[in-house]
DNA sequence: AAAAGCGTTGTAAACGATTACAATTGGAAA
DNA sequence: TTTCCAATTGTAATCGTTTACAACGCTTTT
């Protein structure tokens, strides 16, 4: 059954002044009353809200918004959906948010930093008071960062974050975390380690490749030219990195590898050349996927606490929003924690 | 350098008023001059968009929504952020809502009723045009999405459909290719075959659990006590009803599994008891997911288009809201491909 | 009896933009 | 010279809510 008489207009909703003429009262006291103040008879109160249900009476918020100009949203950028990464920490964003009576605009940069201005203008436009984002890997738009911040909406980086922009920001410490991944893999005893780099551009790919060098320096490693290969963030970058030195018959003993989808394509690549993780090549992944306990060897990885920083990011932009004078900018470095698992164990030893 | 002198109030934009005053025309002088109008000359059009770059003039727009009645904005509930499905889904719903004018408000109903029925209302609250929606598993909040579509709202239901509603819906053929993945296993020859089945009360579980059982009936496979086993939606369930079955020593020769990360887990438990797999039990996934390619062996999984699903869905939520008439609800069956990979290759045959 | 107070309600001005309509020019047509 | 029209601009109402302020009727105080 088809509604046929369905007009062009969008349904029109019950207002106060519907309820005001209804009832031969004033909107004023309508809009009191439904306020539920104390300055209006209780009596005319009852007679309001039963009008008001009578007639499916439902506040306009923008006309609410208008008037006490705050839109209580807030915006997300983030670069991409593709990896388990990001909706993992809209969830923690989307809990604060909500408990902080506040609504949540997402949007997706695609990984470009056109369409990230372009979000960005988006949010503006809609009044949000404040925006969370995870910059692009192809660079930052820190020119319109400045602006925004300048035109008093605050902006929290997180995860990828802005190296020339003053706010608060939050990050894992990959540094720190690289070189203990590194550090691991020396430890096991495996001599010849690669590692696998991310995106140039990014900052968290510098910081994991520094912690890896340091490592490595610190205990008289050999770095060839191969030492460190720049593969990307998805899985056939890894593939064909571990396929190439394979062909090249270059074999590291261990990889410690930018993420988890470059670790899993290099196992594939490991797998189909008839040779064994960890025996021949062990791997370490980074920000631990659901994928690392189930694949075969399961992987070792470094577990990022992906909820907690969406929580922590959107409680530093509320409190940018809210308090006032608002907090000065601080970076929070949540720690990670490294699971070690099968694909990292040295046999031999 | 900390902003100190922030005051309470969110920075004041530039108003209509402002620019006006400021040239000491009419507000609607310049509304007209900035809508680039006819019937405003060329002169002062010039002066009052200079004027409005200088102020950095950006236009409110819940003011323009409190004066066009519409907030060109739809709501979307996704049940959860778990998987990469609905992230994927999404991709494609923005690309059509961008190229449409639209906005895209995300929720999230965790798997709840009770969260839906929230989100829903917050949608309804921002005046959203439209809503597209993928239900929980819960159940269905069948007498909310009648009120609303009543009220003007038009919803379209992707992927876990309501039963009861009459709407546009989208999904993918899921007892033809339950019945496909089926026949495969049996043309495969093997015998003894059983199901995982999903959370009981999604339509999807059903369908892909009739398309199971016909195919087994079509071709008189005997239907045990434990042919068919609720699992769910996660790997953990996969990894224990295998261990359960492996335990009670009632080996399947192969297992359809509601979809990819139950037959992973089921894969980790097959190879924890020192099972192989296709050789000792044979695997078939379904709604392909990126570790399908990456696991040994490789997953069978029926790939459904995710990307796609949420470009149809989108499209016909816009015709609801810019159609008018608005089009007769229409069921989208989207067709899905089976990628056939080691995990269900007879080796024995 | 006048003043002050209380409880309750209405009036009207905001919020920022759009737009029908009226008003003001000046020049062209009569 | 008067009339009319076009071009341009201003006035004011509107969208749905909120809220300062005024106003009203009654009781209580002085």
């Amino acid at each position: 059954m088809q509604n046929v008489s369905n007009t062009a207009v969008m349904k029109k909703y019950a207002t106060l002044k519907d309820i005001a003429t209804a009832l031969k009262i004033s909107t004023a006291t309508v809009s009191r009353a439904l306020a539920d103040r104390w300055d209006v008879n209780a009596e005319t109160k009852r007679i309001v809200c039963e009008e008001a249900k009578r007639q499916n009476y439902k506040p306009n918020p923008i006309a609410k918004r208008l008037q006490n100009r705050h839109s209580k949203t807030i915006g997300l950028v983030v670069p991409e959906f593709k990896t388990l990464f990001f909706p993992i920490v809209i969830s923690g964003i989307q809990k604060v948010v909500d408990e902080a009576g506040f609504q949540l605009l997402i949007t997706q940069s695609q990984e470009t930093m056109e369409v990230e201005l372009r979000n960005l203008k988006l949010l503006e436009n809609n009044m949000v008071e404040g925006i969370l984002i995870s910059i692009t890997r192809e660079g930052e738009n820190s020119d319109y960062y400045q602006e925004l911040i300048d035109s008093g909406i605050p902006i929290v980086f997180f995860n990828r974050v802005s190296s020339s922009i003053v706010a608060p920001k939050v990050i894992i410490d990959d540094y720190k975390l690289a070189f203990f991944a590194t550090e691991h893999l020396i430890y096991s005893g495996f001599n010849k380690i690669y590692h696998f780099a991310g995106p140039e551009k990014l900052a968290v790919t510098k910081e994991r490749k520094r912690g890896f060098l340091d490592a490595m320096k610190k205990h008289q490693r050999e770095i060839s030219e191969n030492s460190v290969l720049t593969t990307g963030v998805y899985s056939d970058k890894g593939y064909e990195a571990m396929k190439m030195l394979i062909q090249k018959n270059e074999l590291p003993q261990a990889v410690f590898c930018f993420n988890d989808p470059t670790a899993l394509g290099a196992l594939k690549a490991i797998k189909e050349e008839g040779l064994k993780c960890p025996d021949d090549i062990a791997l370490v992944g980074f920000s631990e996927t659901e994928m690392a306990q189930l694949v075969d060897p399961p992987l070792t990885s470094v577990q990022q606490p992906s909820f907690e920083m969406g929580e922590v990011a959107a409680r530093l932009l509320i409190a940018q929003i809210t308090q006032n004078p608002p907090p000065d900018a601080e970076t929070v470095c949540l720690t990670a924690k490294m699971n070690i698992r099968k694909s990292s164990i040295n046999v031999k030893k």
